[in-house]
DNA sequence: TTAATTAGGACTAAAATAGTCCTAATTGGA
DNA sequence: TCCAATTAGGACTATTTTAGTCCTAATTAA
């Protein structure tokens, strides 16, 4: 699978919950509460967060956090990005890597398109396509607008 | 990272292999050699491959792998639903799962538009094209086809 | 001053991935 | 017929990544 992590998702879903909390502060608790992940995990998200300047913080007491961006001014790939550093799908896309087989490999150059495509795909979704569930790439018309599910279609 | 394996890289540089092959034989250790992969992990690729049915094998003295399909009918999904199984970019994004979190989950369902995207992105790229590098989606045109590298855009 | 809260980071546990190796089956050719 | 070359299958180990928890310090409202 390509897939994202389990962090990332739970970011996306902490921000959705901070997102449906309007200017108000959220504290760590509260989204624990509202998300159903355990607060260990979530302070660690929302540390994550903060770091990527994605969300704002308070401290002390009744002190939390809050959206810096609006959430339609938050991409899948900024969350990603948070999370996980710079989106490559391939460890040998990067400039900078030397890669033992790169004067011999022959596929190397075409992941960065590829990569660049996904971005510009992922950079299009804003969180609150994702809390609306109203996201509808173009690339999606292929299968007609019918919410399919990847996993069915292979055994 | 939103990353494919190694195991999948390295399977779409053999299929490249092959592909420069036509229709003769090659075995695991010439492959090993035109690569620069080590023969056991490319022999253990070409299982893999084989039994995704992308490839085809013959035992015994002289045997070897061919391509089953031309490369430019082998897609980048095919590759990674081989090394991978179901092309999936979260977790909770199958129908079948029971995610604990599901009930007050906000965002799991919009997921499965992305995967679908990022699907047909990727069935859409061929061996052949990244053999030729000459693999261009439309979505690429966002930058104005300058081969931009992911890795420079975050610190 | 105290209670509530975030910051930072260390740490452990669990899971996924990569890589190697062994034995069996197959096949062409000496 | 036997040997060498080859794939098949799977077990195994080591490494890396990821998830999750916890502790201590800093901050702030009351």
């Amino acid at each position: 699978m390509i897939k994202i992590s389990k962090l990332t998702d739970y970011g996306t879903v902490v921000l959705a919950e901070l997102a449906s909390h309007q200017h108000a502060l959220a504290s760590a608790s509260e989204l624990s509460n509202l998300s159903g992940i355990n607060l260990p995990t979530v302070s660690k998200i929302l540390k994550i967060l903060n770091k990527a300047n994605l969300i704002d913080s308070v401290r002390g007491a009744n002190g939390g956090y809050k959206l810096l961006r609006k959430a339609s001014e938050i991409s899948a790939a900024d969350v990603i990005d948070a999370f996980e550093g710079p989106l490559s799908i391939t460890a040998c896309s990067s400039a900078k890597q030397n890669c033992k087989h790169e004067p011999q490999c022959l596929v190397g150059p075409a992941w960065q398109n590829i990569n660049a495509s996904i971005r510009s795909l992922l950079e299009d979704i804003t969180i609150l396509d994702l809390q609306n569930n109203n996201y509808q790439h173009s690339a999606v018309t292929k299968f007609a607008g019918m919410p399919i599910n990847i996993e069915t279609k292979v055994q």
